[in-house]
RNA sequence: GCGAGAGUGGCGGAAUUGGUAGACGCGCGGGGCUUAGGACCCCGUGGUUUUAGUAAACCGUGGGGGUUCGAGUCCCCCCUCUCGCACCA
């Protein structure tokens, strides 16, 4: 009998149809089931889906879907990340309006997520792009404004020149580059808003606790992000006007080595020491010197320690010793207090100066093991030791003398314990034209006036031209910037800025559960039903940005009694990323792989199934023709095996049933085991070794329907059992052999699978024997069989009898249906 | 430098609590079917050695030690790679 062709084109767009116009994927609100929120990061639209995409949606759509099979009420969403820089980017090389852009690029990705097969419900969505939604990013910032949570400062900020405008510092890469462009960033002091995320730290620390179903590294990463430290503010008296200046130091036990005293060169003081002293020239030079260069460049570790004396010096309040203020390059002004004490001896930083600029070294922490003596020290040393020449400290262990320095400088008022964090405000306006607007009027009387929410959306013309050099049309354009005050109504100016795209994207998750509410960002019945994301999918490089501030924000809306918790995603997965050769797919690479090639060529579910199959999600994967040939291979194999092994089985060419046929029993042991792994397997989302047991499935059916007979039953319940498990990984070629075989509704409404625990053992196994734990036979046994029997029938194999020799037993140890163990 | 993770065939990768290392797939080899096949079905496939062959022995999860009847898995030391942070006082 000749199969009909595995026609997948023409499944894929029958299937489509069908599920669209039966809204199978529409989640509805229903309050007495159990949901599930998966969600998968929303894609940037830049043109169609790459092979990123396929991946990561692939994931989700499984996920999703066993779920919906597994009985709960899935919500599976989809919406676009749509404000951004490239959209300008395009819009300055190819002249089309960024809006344009975006929206083609929208219809496209959504073109090749719909051929993919993934069940969205695409009622709900939506792109941040768009004023209904954008109104509601300008209500946050409100939300953030009245709380005092939205402030605008002078700030050192990174200036992409190429881009013409601020960076955040999250998207300057680790080499002093931009993110987006790869132009080298410059420092330049500006007035911007930002978004105060520090006040947040502590929580966003704590809270990790929650969060049991992240990978440990990401958590890792925003903890390092955070960069907490204990230490001690400490106050040094400047020797000329007995003004006080504050450190912050984490090493408050070696206080007695401080042997100079360091100033970023853009703190306040610098200018106002050096005055009068004949150095001015020098410092403004050094200064100059320091403003053309990044703090990557200032910070990095091979960059050498540079800096100029003041004239001044300050007084060590442990020790009344008086020591030389130094401004240096390595000391950042806004980190701390932006001066530092140095202590040379124990920080290599400070030693690499020291040595620089002929400074003491002064030794107050002695190593266990050894001595050092200052003048042979050819590097600092940081680690533990006891205190020495350090007054009543000395002899102290240093870590217990930090307790007791810090109780001294409380008890005389000269410092105190304090928390220090990395973290550093989020600075989220753009001078860019394609974002949401900041809903701020500046009005000369009022000053800095928020617009009301029921002014909102700003809403963003969409009919402006990039300004020359691709700069934001908005400050020039009157019609958008001249607004009347909404305090006085005198004649005002609205804020040019837009926001970075990463507010866009940090409160979508809530727009989903109720997308077309126009009377707040989300329906708090909605919210509470759907939120937190059960399941959140997406890259590793959001594992800091994205999530921190989502993070930040869900406690934000958590504080203005919102909503009731303040962790937005329960569990979280990382996918990795797929690489060719072994390299991130690039156009300069000239490695890319673009899906739709393999949409037309091998289908929907061939992509689909390769993906999951290459190996564990978060594990970068190497793309490989070959295999998603191989992936292929497998489906038309299942094709063939309904048509050619099965229908002619169904049209009487099987036996009734003998009930006695061990092969009928394997067989069925087979699908109920098969059932149990590939079960077991998607609750771990271990997806590629689920794909194996239904592929050794689908082999058995093979190797069932060859030769002898088959039972109609048995066949039946193997291969109805190998479309049910495959199907959210397929669900295509799944839905169509469903129908083929005059199965009632959809194969994706189906419950998912039930196997019995007793067909699933198999009747026989195989018990391995060894003689001193080295493998010298095997046994096929009766499952059934018990310890002492397996422990006779092992030590009468003759291959273990000739191993054994005439030596003497000492031990054997069974392992029930597993092995027996000869020690001799 | 600090932190996290990983090293298993020619390749991607499998191996609950320590219990048959290499599932499944790719590639490769052989056979069948065919005018033919790159389609399909079946078989084989870690290495070395012995054997005419059936078979068998030894080696083998980055390297070296250890614990154990038994180690890819646990412990100690070392090497390599990937990722993140990187002068944060």
């Amino acid at each position: 009998m000749t199969a009909p062709d595995y026609d997948h084109r023409a499944i894929e767009n029958k299937w489509i149809e069908r599920w669209e116009s039966g809204g199978y994927y529409r989640a509805e609100l229903q309050p007495e089931r159990t949901k599930r929120y998966v969600l998968v990061m929303f894609p940037y639209p830049s043109g169609p889906a790459h092979m990123g995409h396929v991946a990561n949606y692939s994931l989700g759509d499984v996920v999703a879907r066993y779920y919906t099979r597994k009985g709960y009420n899935v919500l599976h969403p989809m919406g676009y990340d749509a404000f951004g820089l490239p959209a300008e980017n395009a819009a300055i090389s190819s002249g089309v309006h960024p809006s344009e852009w975006t929206r083609e690029n929208i219809r496209l990705i959504r073109a090749d997520l719909r051929r993919l097969g993934y069940a969205y419900d695409w009622s709900r969505e939506f792109a941040t792009c768009d004023p209904e939604y954008y109104r509601w990013t300008q209500w946050f910032f409100l939300k953030m404004y009245e709380r005092g949570l939205a402030y605008k400062a002078d700030a050192a900020t990174n200036w992409c020149p190429s881009c013409g405008t601020v960076l955040a510092n999250e998207q300057v890469l680790a080499d002093g580059s931009c993110e987006r462009c790869g132009s080298l960033v410059q420092p330049r002091w500006l007035n911007q808003w930002f978004f105060k995320i520090t006040d947040y730290a502590e929580r966003l620390l704590d809270d990790m606790e929650e969060l049991e179903g992240w990978p440990e590294r990401v958590l890792t990463m925003q903890r390092n992000w955070i960069g907490k430290s204990h230490g001690a503010d400490v106050d040094f008296e400047l020797v000329s006007t007995g003004e006080k200046i504050r450190i912050y130091t984490t090493r408050p036990d070696t206080l007695y080595g401080v042997t100079f005293f360091l100033l970023a060169p853009e703190h306040p003081l610098v200018d106002r020491l050096v005055a009068g002293t004949g150095r001015e020239r020098e410092v403004r030079e050094f200064r100059q010197r320091m403003s053309g260069r990044t703090e990557f460049e200032r910070t990095s570790l091979e960059a050498e320690k540079d800096g100029v004396f003041l004239g001044d010096h300050v007084v060590n309040p442990l020790n009344g010793e008086q020591v030389p203020v130094y401004t240096a390059n390595f000391v950042l002004v806004d980190y701390g207090t932006g001066a530092v004490m140095a202590v040379p001896a124990h920080d290599q930083r400070d030693f690499e100066f020291a040595r620089k600029y002929g400074l003491p070294v002064k030794v107050v922490i002695q190593p266990p093991d050894y001595e050092l003596v200052s003048d042979e020290m050819t590097e600092a040393y940081e680690d533990p030791g006891a205190m020495v020449a350090s007054g009543q400290f000395s002899g102290t262990p240093n870590e217990q003398g930090k307790q007791a320095v810090c109780d001294c400088l409380e008890e005389n008022g000269w410092g105190k314990r304090s928390i220090n964090y990395r973290l550093r405000d989020w600075l989220v306006s753009r001078q860019r034209y394609w974002g949401a607007p900041i809903p701020v009027i500046y009005c000369d009387s009022c000053g800095t006036v928020p617009v009301p929410e029921e002014d909102l959306p700003v809403i963003l013309p969409e009919d402006l031209l990039l300004a020359e050099g691709g700069k934001s049309p908005l400050p020039l354009e009157e019609s958008f910037y001249a607004a009347p005050c909404p305090r006085c109504a005198g004649p005002g100016r609205r804020e040019t800025d837009t926001m970075d795209t990463f507010v866009d994207s940090s409160w979508y998750y809530f727009r989903f559960v109720s997308p077309r509410d126009d009377t707040a960002p989300f329906d708090s019945e909605a919210c509470r039903y759907w939120m937190p994301v059960d399941q959140y999918i997406g890259g590793i490089e959001h594992a800091i940005l994205h999530l921190l501030y989502s993070r930040f924000f869900t406690k934000v809306l958590s504080d203005l009694g919102l909503i009731g918790f303040s962790e937005p995603f329960s569990n979280l997965l990382c996918q990795g990323m797929i690489t060719r050769d072994g390299a991130k797919m690039s156009k300069s690479k000239g490695n890319v792989v673009t899906p739709g090639d393999y949409l037309d060529r091998l289908g929907a579910d061939t992509l689909r199934l390769y993906m999951l199959f290459m190996g564990p999600p978060e594990l970068s994967k190497d793309w490989s023709d070959q295999g998603v040939e191989g992936a292929h291979r497998f489906l038309s194999r299942v094709w063939r095996m309904v048509h050619e092994r099965y229908l002619p089985v169904l049209q009487g060419a099987g036996v009734v049933n003998d009930s006695g046929g061990a092969r009928h029993r394997e067989m069925r042991s087979l699908t109920h085991r098969t059932i149990a792994s590939v079960t077991h397997d998607l609750e771990e989302f271990a997806f590629n070794t689920a794909v194996s047991f239904v592929m050794e499935l689908v082999n058995g059916i093979y190797h069932y329907t060859s030769g002898e007979k088959a039972d109609p039953d048995v066949l039946s319940e193997a291969v109805l059992a190998t479309l049910s498990l495959l199907a959210p990984f397929t669900p295509f070629i799944c839905e169509e052999l469903w129908s083929v075989l005059g199965e009632e509704g959809s194969i994706h409404k189906q419950p998912w699978p039930a196997y019995d625990e007793e067909l699933a053992r198999p009747e026989e196994i195989t018990v391995v024997v060894q003689v001193n734990g080295r493998v010298r036979d095997k046994l096929r046994v009766s499952a059934h069989i018990g310890a002492l029997e397996m422990e006779e029938k092992a030590m009468a194999c003759p291959n273990a009898r000739k191993f054994i020799g005439e030596n003497e037993i000492r031990k054997v140890i069974v392992v029930p249906g597993k092995l027996v163990n000869i020690v001799i």
